[in-house]
RNA sequence: GGGAGCAUAGCUCAGCUGGGAGAGCACUUGCCUUACAAGCAAGGGGUCACAGGUUCGAGUCCUGUUGUUCCCACCA
């Protein structure tokens, strides 16, 4: 299919919204998203991270989704078999949490009011409307993602690999249920894993509390920060070699408002010089209690319910709330006299991740996942390198956190998920867990059997996401082709929640590393560097900008200056900057389809000077941008395209190609209009990973072969295409006409005010060859190229460059003084620098240890410089 | 308590394996030079946090110090 389109004037702005929707569109109905599994290619997969259904696009994702469109576009481009599969996650409590807002703000019901299933049909209807919104924004992003196989954690295949991968975890013992203390949010309701709770440094209170022994002896005194909890004390621990107390250890102490008579127990857990150096102990509510409780024997009894509200039992506190709890047994305790003080206290407080209340410690039967054994291999193949990370400290970080990991808690005390595969008989106990739902139980056959009512993990079924959604545990032929995928792109902020587990998942169940790259970012923070976050309100909207400025400049933003890992600031000024430099490019394109001359495509037979000057310049951009995209350096990338196209395209080739354009000659014309568009294509294609859509728009104006730029092959630099001469003869030209115009500038002589340019040079004949350009760029009027100095300098102003001497009748305009004055600190810059080079070729060490290439690199500047001197002396002798 | 990052121009940041200090924005000056004023040309501005060390040579590698940010950790 050739896009026959017809040329037309192009605007002289270019308008992003126009242009984005309409190539998007072209692509999409085209199929150039779509992995093929293709023998003679090699394949390159990228699983996107699954956004929350219930998510809006921000910045992160417009960050973490221009990273793999990048790769996936450079990849595709360099003729890989390139798949990036979508998809969205089910997000269990968050989708939970907001579908039960709406229920009771809308029909003032709970979920327990309209049932389970009612509640699920609820939630997936939710689901139907609006899990595709997040997906729309990507799209406007410019994400080339294999849309028809878009994925879904609840969906048929991905529920499927989520049971298999529980039953066989349990049947292999990694998987079983026990009662422990799990992190618990009173607000949603559920256990939540230790992924799940972050600490926050808060100020509180540390309570000292007086329990009286109970033989009348004497008291203790405990310190706690949570004194409702003291309701469930259940015993105090001192330690062993506290000689204060060595003589209660084995008594007996009364608990203040209860009465309970406990034990004292002597355990290494407690610090001496901590406190008071006695803890209360609560086994049911505390992590370490429990532990301790377990080693001696002490009750367990828990006195606040799953709503954080306290047990019947207890009086007057049984009902409240834990605050007010807190409150009331506070105030009882000092009425009583049992209250030795209180301290302000700063402590790091447990909260939830969801919804941001205080997590609440409480013992409680869940499922969990054994890690120690899945941790080995998970340890192995990035402590082997099979799994590398960039950048590579987070690595460590992996590694710190798999060293020392604890069990998974998997279960939710929530509806919407994956539900447990589990059946309770009734009558014997026995836990039936199958791959297909049983209608009896497997051990006694009573039919009497319930289905355990928790539901997974949300990160249960994102951690199989790269081989789930590859057809695994079938083994189809695109789980064959693609996998294990390549690269994952993600921010440092979930390496626990979702990249380990993946990596352990997929070592345990495919047998393979999931990918062999991590690619990490960081977080993009408002302008003041902070977190863009609701409750600040500082958050920007990617659409909002992709609209003003266009997704184009957006992308770029967010990519160029900015090293993997880390975080950056956004600015608005940024995208505008970025929005100017897509325009540039477009004017850029406009010029050189304006002056089309020849519908060839390809390099011309015969090049002049600076085509081949551009070439060689262009050849070099390949190889680099190519070496830092392989290397997943993309801002550098990013900004070494910028500035080609800016510098070295824009402010120079185009100038430089005028004179042929404008000119009469007709295969000139078509000689450099064929460059042109040679050089503007290859940049557009080095330039099209990221900014993809006016790349696009303007390749198909030009004239070309094939259907898409997006499809057309990478560049590869050619040694064919190296001038060194030709570049380095245009350099020198491009010093003069850069001193002629520094010196028009600083005497303020206007355009319009040519002068007569007299060049002296050894190399003549280079300047001679440039007349064109220095008549165009320097404004002269005529140009003379000697190799000698001319007879008559009077009234000349003089210039020097490293190679030539330059000479302007324009000395009435010099303030003597002020050229002096320039001179001299020129001369005593460039002089100094001589200095500090020819001390360091004077220095033997040098010679002999630094590379020849070095040395010799360094002799000709320091050549080159001494020429420079020279020059800059005689001009200031002949002002004196 | 452990670990990591950062400290470079007024601001925000690049600077990959050590070898002539960079970009964007901001600032100053002059230009509507028929691709682009969202532009062109020219310019000013930096002891690369501090102190040691390795090296012929350090913004870059090593050690320490200071400041700052973040992550992890069960001291009530």
């Amino acid at each position: 299919m050739q896009q026959d389109l017809p040329k037309k004037e192009l605007p002289k702005v270019y308008d992003p919204k126009d242009v984005e929707s309409r190539i998007y569109q072209l692509w999409e109905e085209n199929g150039c998203f779509r992995g093929h599994r293709d023998p003679d290619k090699k394949p390159f997969t990228i699983s996107m991270p699954p956004p929350n259904v219930t998510g809006q696009l921000h910045m992160g994702h417009a960050m973490d989704c221009t990273l793999q469109d990048i790769l996936i576009r450079f990849k595709r481009m360099q003729g890989y078999a390139a798949l990036w599969v979508p998809g969205t996650d089910h997000a269990g409590i968050a989708t939970q949490i907001k579908v039960e807002e709406e229920l009771r703000t809308k029909e003032g019901l709970t979920r327990h009011q309209l049932g389970r299933e009612k509640f699920l049909e609820r939630v997936w209807e939710w689901k139907n409307q609006y899990g595709n919104r997040i997906v729309t924004q990507q799209k406007k992003m410019g994400a080339s993602c294999d849309w028809e196989r878009s994925r879904f954690t609840m969906d048929e295949g991905c529920s499927k690999a989520v049971r298999e991968v529980f039953v066989s975890l349990y049947e292999k013992g990694l998987i079983y249920k026990g009662s422990r203390i799990v992190n618990w949010c009173p607000h949603c309701v559920t256990a939540l894993s230790d992924a799940e709770v972050e600490y926050v440094d808060k100020p509180g209170h540390l309570w000292h509390i007086r329990y009286p022994l109970s033989d009348g002896s004497g008291d203790l005194v405990v310190a706690t920060t949570r004194p409702e909890t003291m309701l469930g004390d259940t015993g105090v621990a001192v330690n062993p070699e506290d000689e204060r107390y060595t003589n209660i250890v084995g008594k007996t102490c009364v608990l203040p408002l209860v009465g309970r008579e406990m034990p004292i127990v002597a355990d290494d857990y407690v610090e001496k010089d901590f406190g008071t150096g006695c803890v209360k102990m609560t086994p049911a509510h505390d992590p370490n209690d429990f532990e301790v409780g377990l080693r001696h024997n002490l009750e367990t009894i828990r006195v606040l319910d799953d709503n954080g509200v306290v047990v019947p039992g207890y009086g007057r506190y049984s009902g409240m709330d834990r605050y007010e709890a807190r409150k009331a047994i506070v105030e009882d305790l000092e009425a009583q006299g049992y209250l030795v003080k209180v301290e302000p206290y700063q402590h790091n407080v447990g909260t939830c991740y969801r919804c941001h209340n205080d997590v609440e410690p409480i013992i409680s039967a869940q499922w969990f996942v054994k890690m120690a054994p899945l941790a080995e291999e998970a340890l192995r193949v990035v402590k082997d390198g099979e799994v590398k990370f960039v950048p590579d400290r987070f690595s460590k970080t992996y590694i710190g956190w798999m060293e020392n990991i604890h069990d998974w808690c998997i279960s939710r005390q929530l509806w919407w998920g994956h539900q447990i595969p589990v059946w309770y008989c009734a009558d014997c106990g026995h836990m039936t867990v199958t791959r297909e739902d049983p209608t009896c139980c497997e051990k006694c056959g009573s039919p009497k059997i319930t289905r355990d009512p928790d539901v997974l993990d949300t990160w249960f079924s994102s951690a199989l996401w790269p081989f789930s959604t590859l057809g695994w545990p079938d083994k189809t032929p695109d789980l064959d082709y693609f996998y294990p995928t390549d690269v994952l792109v993600t921010g440092y902020d979930i390496i626990f929640f979702w990249v380990a587990r993946m990596i352990f998942s997929a070592c345990a169940h495919t047998g393979k590393p999931p990918f062999h790259t991590v690619l990490i970012h960081g977080l993009v923070r408002d302008d003041k560097g902070r977190k863009m976050s609701k409750s600040l309100g500082n958050g920007i909207d990617p659409l909002q900008m992709a609209e003003q400025y266009g997704a184009d400049a957006l992308r770029f933003n967010l990519i160029t200056g900015n090293a993997p890992g880390n975080d950056m600031r956004f600015y608005t000024e940024k995208c505008e900057a970025m929005r100017n430099f897509a325009n540039k490019i477009w004017n850029a394109s406009r010029f050189v389809m304006m002056n089309l001359a020849s519908d060839e495509i390809g390099l011309p037979d015969t090049l002049e000077q600076e085509d081949r000057w551009i070439l060689t310049r262009l050849n070099r951009l390949v190889k680099e941008v190519t070496d830092n995209m392989e290397t997943y350096e993309l801002g550098v990338a990013s900004a070494k395209v910028y500035d080609f196209i800016w510098s070295d395209f824009c402010d120079w080739y185009i100038e430089l190609t005028k004179a042929r354009l404008q000119g009469e000659d007709q295969a000139a014309r078509a000689q450099a209009s064929r460059v042109l568009v040679y050089v503007l294509t290859e940049t557009l294609k080095l330039l099209h990973p990221f900014m993809p859509f006016i790349t696009e728009e303007i390749w198909q104006a030009l004239p070309h072969e094939g259907d898409f730029l997006m499809l057309q092959n990478w560049p590869v630099p050619s040694e064919a295409l190296d001038f060194p001469e030709a570049e380095a003869a245009m350099e020198a030209v491009m010093d003069v006409i850069k001193a002629i115009r520094t010196r028009r500038a600083e005497m303020n002589v206007p355009p319009s005010r040519k002068a007569a340019v007299t060049i002296v040079s050894p190399q003549a004949a280079v300047f001679t060859a440039g007349e064109g350009y220095l008549t165009r760029l320097a404004w002269a009027s005529s140009i003379t190229v000697s190799e000698t100095e001319p007879e008559h300098t009077k009234g000349m102003v003089a210039d020097v460059t490293h190679s030539a001497k330059v000479y302007m009748p324009l000395a009435e305009l010099v303030d003597i003084e002020k050229e002096r004055a320039r001179l001299t600190k020129d001369l005593g810059k460039k002089e100094g620098e001589l200095k500090g080079l020819e001390s360091k070729l004077a220095n033997p060490g040098f010679r002999s240890k630094a590379p020849a290439q070095v040395v010799a690199g360094e002799e000709a500047r320091a050549e080159k410089l001494r020429a420079l001197i020279g020059k800059l002396r005689e001009q200031l002798d002949v002002l004196n």
